[in-house]
DNA sequence: AGTGTGACAGATC
DNA sequence: CGATCTGCCACAC
């Protein structure tokens, strides 16, 4: 049907993409905003991932611990709360982070496009 | 309806 | 090699 307009899933805005890639993070391992972003069609949207995080904060079925930015590196760790570090939540996976940077960052990498062969 | 903003990324100097 | 600047698209006011 040529009615864009009345789209159903319309209702889900790019948040509820983001929200969805970030569940499908398993365990243990972390993605990165702009592989998020690429995954949703550009990596230019890595910026709404990262404004979509930000309201995370009011969704905890969002494992945004698990996210970080393309250098490793806990971008929104201040965005956490002081009694749920970040830092904490992912050493807590068995992820080692040092300085709020995580090491082996490639190791734990979690690319969505390539781990569900997209 | 337009303006401002942002938990980024990449390129450049 | 590190610091700096721009681009960028979706959401909130």
């Amino acid at each position: 049907m040529s009615n864009p307009k009345s789209s159903p899933q319309d209702k889900f805005s790019f948040f509820e993409d983001v929200y969805a890639v970030a569940r499908l993070i398993p365990r243990g391992r972390v993605s990165s905003y702009g592989a998020i972003a690429r995954y949703l069609g550009n990596v230019r949207k890595a910026r709404i991932v990262g404004y979509a995080m930000n309201g995370c904060s009011a969704r905890h079925d969002v494992p945004a611990h698990r996210v970080v930015n393309s250098q490793g590196i806990l971008s929104g760790k201040s965005h956490f709360s002081p009694d749920n570090p970040m830092e904490e939540a992912l050493r807590a996976e068995g992820i080692v982070v040092v300085g709020d940077k995580i090491q082996d960052f490639a190791r734990v990498f979690w690319d969505p496009g390539v781990e569900l062969a997209l």
